[in-house]
DNA sequence: GCGACGCTTCGGTCCGGGCCGAAACATCGG
DNA sequence: CCGATGTTTCGGCCCGGACCGAAGCGTCGC
């Protein structure tokens, strides 16, 4: 049998969409940095993206390239530079569904580095906040009422509602986009759910505004100030 | 700049789980084909693993051994068969995300097709009847007393003797047979346990020839007449 | 005991693709 | 215009790994 003729075959024998070119993606170290580092929701350049990955400018286009056909991640020209970002939300969510599937079964990388603890309490995924905090903002909300979970959404009661406005918050804004309001995104760390979707990033954003922390310059750690902490926690106390 | 020194640099700037080794698996055709496979949530052999993959026992062995070795899967020995499943829910959501990804952006592939609700109704397993009408059997003797099972074994009664014979089946013939005469088998569909042995072999062959059922042309489907499906009820009643 | 069957291991082949250096292209500042 | 900088394209090297056939085990059935 010749390779055309069983690749034929087995397409015929395959069900449901085709996962293998992403799952390539994903194999590829170089890429896996690549998309590693736009976890954290910044717009990154091919050279810096490069320099993520440790591999040589020429690589690292074809491997852009690559990821932008498969549309993982979304190009941006801007001058003599080229900046990259995760192409949405799913994909995101994707990666953070990986990552903790690798988490779980010890594939950890070499290094737990030194910003490790500070992830772990809170960093950025892709444009919402996990970790111990981004954990605590659901159980804050789910503990005290402010959401339903049906089958596979997540409704605002009018108590949660309250409770959103009362940050600053403006959900008739939000609703009145396109992207879903509410969503559940695992953590890797915690391995437990957070909020993610527009509300998700309306969160995170209302926070940083109220420099109740700041983002590290690098990465996707989120630095909490000791007031901010504070406040944080008296805005989503537990039980 | 050496390839070790590299990496450890890339090591140094990694931040959190390793998701290269995941993503290789899942970027591999035969392995995604085996995965897809197994997302329907029924234990597959190495020899139906690898045709499903399209390719041969050597190769399909070794991928086996990389997808449990990455704990995508686990093994299951059952006499000369290695039966494989998921590992878990958690790889079957990760699982789920990326193809929610290739769907949207990628094509579709055929889709689950009329055959798998008839698998789950009935269908071979080895040598037996497996799926709901298998687990129909065993429930059927076991709810009238037509067997005893002790630490290890299942012995039939006299009545669950009667019950068989008068079925046609020559008990006399079977037990003269070296291979036991009744086994448990644990059904991945209904997660059930049902009648293996020589005893399910037998009655998966009497079945057919009393022309109950057809066994389909290809696949594991066993396909029930009108006449067969009612025949088959009241041959094996419930409670 | 024997052969048949399913799966794994071993040895070897071969192809895809990841990488780099050099050159081409694009953009900016002067 | 010019060189400097960022990115892409091209040519070629080379290694990892996917594959198969044959041999080695273990299990089943007679």
């Amino acid at each position: 049998m010749s390779d055309a003729a069983r690749a034929s075959t087995v397409a015929d024998m395959k069900e449901g969409p085709d996962i293998t070119r992403i799952g390539a993606m994903i194999g590829d170290p170089a890429r896996a940095n690549m998309l590693t580092a736009l976890l954290a929701g910044r717009a990154l350049t091919a050279g810096e993206l490069a320099r993520e990955a440790g591999v040589g400018a020429a690589a690292a286009s074809e491997h852009l390239r690559k990821l932008e056909a498969v549309g993982l991640i979304a190009r941006l020209k801007q001058g003599r530079h080229h900046y990259f970002r995760l192409a949405g939300d799913e994909v995101a969510h994707m990666l953070e569904a990986v990552a903790g599937l690798a988490a779980h079964h010890g594939h950890l990388r070499n290094r737990p580095g030194p910003r490790d603890p500070e992830l772990r309490q809170a960093r950025v995924c892709y444009d919402h906040l996990a970790g111990t905090a981004g954990v605590r903002i659901y159980d804050s909300l789910a503990g005290r009422g402010g959401f339903v979970l049906t089958a596979d959404r997540i409704d605002l009661t009018d108590g949660g509602r309250a409770r959103i406005a009362a940050l600053g918050i403006d959900l008739a804004l939000l609703e009145a986009k396109r992207r879903p309001l509410c969503r559940t995104c695992l953590d890797w760390s915690e391995r437990r759910t957070h909020l993610a979707g527009s509300l998700g990033a309306a969160l995170l954003d209302r926070i940083i505004t109220l420099k109740w922390a700041n983002r590290a310059p690098e990465g996707r750690a989120v630095l909490f100030s000791a007031a901010g902490e504070q406040a944080f926690q008296d805005a989503f106390p537990l039980i």
